[in-house]
DNA sequence: CTGAAAGCGCTTACAG
DNA sequence: CTGAAAGCGCTTACAG
């Protein structure tokens, strides 16, 4: 009878807490929310029958009468992708400590599962939401589903011409600083494989790709470009198309670092030797890049604090800050590990 | 004017519908839930209103009112870890198509903070609640977080003495699985590695080893099993001390697909031929699992359909099903690809 | 420092 | 088939 008693009947609410602590239940929604205008007498009485009752607070009744939930939505386009799997730990972690709570869609880069989400997230009231949008998202679907009204922003892809702010890394300057190492090294011939032309990302990388190509007096050349699947085998595939069009390069940058981890294992089951023969380097610096084999060379964007930066942007939002000044763009930092042969010697043999 | 009227002043509620259709709100309560006593034209007019006025459900009010919510939590232990993820891939594909929606906590195997989100949820109102515990989680701990109350399953990871309904694989038939193959091509001094010994799953994966050990009237020698960290590098560390320990094995079943890989690149680093001089297995099946180098035979545990039963079997609690009948172990399925050295010849080589 | 009242946006009996 | 009223568990002014 003292014990608590949950489920079996109702749910204690704070007005059985109010009857037994013999107050108002405004007084225990003053407790509730650690207002200083509680004498601690009367707090310590309605903390004891919080105790006794077993009460467990109704945040969404407070909710509806709040200005906003304290539900943020986290929409991923392909959480079984580590990259986006290490962005969801980094949102989820930050969100937390924040005192929000992550619903979780993994939109499996479908824009028709995504239309569908956001509006179920909208229903079930979230006070603002965060996309990785689903390849192939535009401008004009995003505003269908997402309105003005709802607090949002995308990261790690932006959309062409959408006003929603965007945090995500420096990709162009990313990818130069890997090309730029590469030829530091002496390389001359380098490729980009991977990834669709389509992607937004990849035309940011694509373009610090040429930008230091020409910083260099290199040509750029199509025919060491290549497209694929932003996938291991499609990494696989990229070198295999790359090696059979006899694309006589002696390095690649990577679209990411899964792509690199294809083209290292297809390149290692010819015999070839990364990082001697031919030099490869990722990008993301995924938690797995440093057990391949070898260890990867890779742009970090430092992806965890990528996410935990757009948690707060979004709060910031909510909390009625300027869109245009809660967009960020994140430092990259080249991670040197043995796939790009730095200090392996020379170069000396053709791929392809 | 005509126009929907959101976030700048207030959301539309089904009084403005109400008023907009010509109808009362119980009317309106009715359309949304699709009920058969509407008439058509009613129902028509109402929905009209809804597109006029850009109307979004407010499914936190209505769960306010009724039995339960449509919020599931699911903890996940480790969502860097791809086993996981895939996970969590499969619970929250099959909630939503279940009509329920996510609350996501990655614990990070964290007890202190399992807790926390477990009390977090329930303040959420979730309907119920998908757990794969954090390591060293114990029957009298869960109890406390999760009280008979609230509808929850656990998966992947049993936790010893609780009453709650477990979903996950055969531990015990898939190790066996894999030790009856290594013996089948002539293996006869497998090890075992990985893991920590108090994690229940490895319990039963190790007693599957010994179980086709005894079978085939091999000793069990402890000296050939390694614990490790579950990881990537714990693989890497574990075989180590293996070849350090002269333990002269040619072939180990390895905890899960991680310490697999850890393993095989370790081995790799040291000239030995995985599939030809040495034999590995994997357990779980993860999406890497194939890309690994060579790629690994291991066993299969079908994890996104695992967390798919465990929705599933949630929601039977959910809807008053005996706790007891929502048991679930799925069957294992032994994946043969190149590691273990099917048909590749002898191993003469003791390694050690 | 505390209490009485209204209201958040729905659903749920209960009438008609 | 439709409407008027009460209620879900909180918070929010407003009094005192």
């Amino acid at each position: 009878m003292a014990a608590a008693k949950r489920g079996s009947g109702r749910a204690t609410t704070i007005i059985d807490i109010a009857r037994a602590a013999g107050v108002s239940k405004s007084t225990v929604s003053l407790v509730l929310k650690n207002s200083p205008h509680v004498r601690p007498v009367t707090r310590d009485r309605v903390e004891r029958a919080f105790e006794q009752l077993g009460y467990v607070y109704n945040r969404s009744a407070a909710n509806l009468r709040k200005a906003h939930s304290s539900f943020v939505g986290m929409v991923i386009s392909d959480l079984m992708n580590p990259f986006f799997a290490e962005l969801a730990v980094g949102i989820e972690d930050a969100l937390y400590n924040l005192g929000f709570i992550p619903i979780l869609a993994n939109t499996n880069e479908d824009r028709e599962r995504q239309a569908k989400v956001l509006q179920s997230m909208r229903e079930h009231g979230v006070a603002g939401i965060i996309l990785s949008p689903a390849g192939g998202t535009d401008a004009w679907g995003l505003t269908e589903s997402l309105p003005r009204a709802i607090p949002a922003v995308l990261t790690m892809r932006r959309v062409e011409g959408s006003p929603l702010p965007y945090v995500g890394p420096d990709n162009r300057n990313g990818a130069r600083q890997a090309v730029e190492h590469l030829i530091s090294l002496g390389q001359r011939r380098i490729g980009f494989i991977g990834g669709y032309a389509s992607n937004t990302t990849r035309v940011e990388r694509l373009s610090g790709y040429r930008d230091a190509l020409q910083a260099a007096g290199l040509p750029y050349d199509e025919a060491l470009v290549f497209e694929s699947m932003p996938t291991r085998s499609g990494g696989f595939d990229a070198i295999t198309e790359a090696l059979a069009a006899q694309a006589r390069m002696t390095a690649v940058v990577c679209f990411n670092d899964v792509v690199a981890m294809g083209a290292t294992r297809a390149l290692g089951l010819r015999g070839i030797r990364i990082g001697r023969d031919f030099a490869v380097v990722g990008f993301d610096d995924i938690a797995e890049a440093e057990h391949n084999a070898p260890p990867l060379t890779t742009v970090s964007t430092d992806t965890r604090r990528m996410g935990a930066r757009a948690a707060r942007s979004l709060l910031g939002l909510i909390g009625g800050a300027d869109p245009v000044s809660m967009s960020f763009m994140g430092e990259t930092r080249l991670v040197v590990r043995e796939s790009c042969g730095a200090g392996q010697g020379e170069f000396t043999r053709e791929v392809g």
